[in-house]
DNA sequence: CTCTTAATTTATACTGATTCTAAATTAAGA
DNA sequence: TCTTAATTTAGAATCAGTATAAATTAAGAG
């Protein structure tokens, strides 16, 4: 009698051939994908997929709460199957993302939070990858 | 022989009365509003202002540093007169935002910036504003 | 003040991301 | 094996933002 451990595999969700590829795919990725840079990755492996398919998954699965939508692209969402409390380091150049894996917490006095309830934040740290050092160096 | 203390007003850029107006719009600001919601407020005053227009100074005063684009809301790009450090409070609820105005510095460890060369951050703190928490209770 | 010109505005067409729709398919469980 | 609700699908629709090209205009020269 096991708990099922993953969205899509819970109570009332189907296991469809296309869910699980996109699943696999996602699983333990860490490149932030885009709905357009999963369809090309899963298009591969199930020929039947459909984009209409991914953005579905991807509500689904953002809205069961085993995918985080990612608001760092000014032009699209990015998709991070990293559902714990982390950051991110953002290259300004190449606009590659990195997680930065520790918890942050940070303080703020009353007056400055306004009387908000606070439940999280998030980072997103602005720099240069050393890819993109080593590039500049050379110009 | 004044130094034009802002964008729009310094060589090479027209003081049109378009311009004019949505800089008086934004100065001061602090509702971060979206193209459209200026838009809006705006071609109230000046009836001749069309939506391009809108765009064309938004981008303009973004490159030229007197605006910042805020990459906050999934769905539309948000825009801050506020060009100094601070970080932003949002309103899961009713996805209002705050400005928080104090700068936050966060030491990464080399290992987790992985030799990125950091230049700034920016920190958005999740939670729900006085507002909604009434409402909450209320429920 | 008038002229010239490059900057700007504008309407409109277009693109790209995402959502919606409605019909066809299918996983899951009785 | 059957039934049904969930899912997939193609394609239309929507929405934000960009591009284009013609018309307008601010600004500086004379």
């Amino acid at each position: 009698m096991k708990e099922p451990t993953k969205i899509g595999f819970a109570k009332g969700f189907k296991r469809t051939p296309q869910r699980l590829a996109i699943l696999a795919y996602l699983e333990g990725n860490t490149s932030h994908p885009s709905a357009e840079e999963i369809f090309h990755a899963v298009v591969g492996k199930d020929r039947t997929l459909s984009f209409a398919t991914v953005y579905n998954t991807l509500n689904t699965l953002s809205k069961a709460g085993a995918l985080r939508e990612l608001t760092i692209d000014p032009s699209r969402k990015r998709y991070d199957p990293n559902t714990g409390a982390h950051h991110h380091l953002i290259c300004m150049s190449c606009k590659k993302v990195v997680d930065v894996p520790e918890e942050i917490s940070i303080d703020l006095p009353k007056t400055v939070a306004q009387n908000f309830f606070i439940l999280g934040n998030h980072v997103e740290f602005y720099g240069v990858c050393p890819a993109c050092r080593k590039m500049q160096k050379n110009v």
